[in-house]
DNA sequence: CGACAGTTTGATTAATCTCAAATGGCGTGG
DNA sequence: CCACGCCATTTGAGATTAATCAAACTGTCG
């Protein structure tokens, strides 16, 4: 049950790889689809398959020791993931679970080392992902260290819209279902605070609510609230 | 002035190289010294080279938009710094100095590409450095997201004396100059709250304090703060 | 030995969490 | 096909943490 390499065609982790080599990747590769609300992979199970998102949008969390919830990323179609051995885990360090019906690819674990060794072009491809991933984590930190609540929502509901955007009318929406809460998750605070927020936000006329739902109207203002102009 | 090999023997990152390899990586890389307080490289800088702490210790910060501070990370010895290439980025993220007196190697950012293609195993060494300091990332980020400003401190120095400790009498001393501030910096909160922290834990027999100075006294009773038992 | 940077401490204020309860949209089973 | 129930959301009030404002204190280095 080999993949079509025509879905790898296109993605920028293996662009500048040959014919030869995609199909070689591309052999000990499987499909698989998800479900909305499937688990793709659970936090601290062991590590035997790394994945890349294809079609769907996923939601990766990790549970504190203290029962908290926290989502990490959100995994976008074409983005790599669950590559525990590039950090030197055997374990996933999150649960990631299908927002909607998504589809993925996985290669074994045990590939990721030879994979990386043999196409060079390919490590250093790789080597980007995660560094991008890293400097993503930077700008979370920092907006948590010096932010208050509301910036960091307004800077959360702005990436989201500009990863997962898709016009709706007079405005930009949030092409899969988020709710109040996961936006809570992301941004370190409650779904009371957020829900206060938005509300602000909406009775402005600068997004439009609903279940699960987000469409953002107003992009300049709130840019304004995510950077206020000195 | 190339430098020496035996700098590298031991250290994680070129392990599993033969001589030849590495001798041809020294060949290019330049070896410097920086006297506590000075800048290896600015926020915003060219990235021209990429770097390996040799000795001493070096604190990375940022600034936000609106200029406040954020310590990114410390560096200690065997750390890479400075790849900005990895990330993707041509200019530094952000500024690295000198806490104590501290000897880099430095190496052409041109070279990272061709090192990486051409040293397959270092390629699998350095993204798994890059992997941790992810895995670090989002540490800090779930610590920000859902503790109260005594754990993550608690968290932090833990880490600290874990990376930096040196025993000093009847506790383990954070091994460079480090201020409230700096701590402050680290854990998204005021160099007042540390102030009054610290404060608390001396009077009750957990730390040691002094100017730019920390000394881990009872380990348990800080674990303990850092992750109450439920 | 003095000046200064770093530290401590107090009082007040503001942001946000927590607790509590009501409301409303949406999918589904009868 | 529609009514029901569930889950997400909204909103209010009070509690609490930590920031801010303010000032005094102190260990080191020149």
């Amino acid at each position: 049950m080999t993949v079509d390499i025509s879905l790898l065609r296109g993605l920028a982790l293996f662009r500048q790889l040959d014919e030869t080599t995609l199909s070689r990747l591309m052999k000990r590769a499987t499909l698989r689809r998800f479900a909305a609300g499937d688990t793709v992979f659970e936090q601290g199970a062991p590590a035997r398959t790394f994945f890349m998102l294809i079609s769907g949008r996923l939601k990766v969390t990790q549970v504190t020791a203290d029962g908290r919830q926290v989502m990490v990323r959100v995994v976008h179609p074409g983005d790599l993931f669950g590559f525990a051995r590039a950090l030197s885990r055997s374990d996933y360090p999150g649960t990631s679970r299908a927002a909607v019906d998504s589809q993925v690819i996985g290669w074994p674990m045990a590939d990721w080392d030879a994979v990386v060794e043999s196409t060079p072009q390919l490590a250093l491809n790789a080597m980007q992902t995660i560094g991008q991933r890293l400097d993503e984590a930077h700008t979370r930190l920092r907006e948590l260290s010096t932010e208050e609540v509301e910036r960091r929502v307004a800077h959360t509901v702005l990436r989201l819209t500009q990863k997962a955007g898709r016009r709706d009318g007079d405005g930009t929406r949030i092409d899969f279902p988020i709710s109040r809460q996961d936006i809570a998750e992301m941004t370190g605070t409650t779904l009371h605070t957020v829900s206060r927020i938005l509300s602000g936000w909406e009775s402005r006329g600068i997004v439009r609510g609903g279940r699960q739902r987000l469409t953002l109207v107003d992009s300049d203002a709130l840019r304004q609230i995510a950077d206020p102009e000195i």
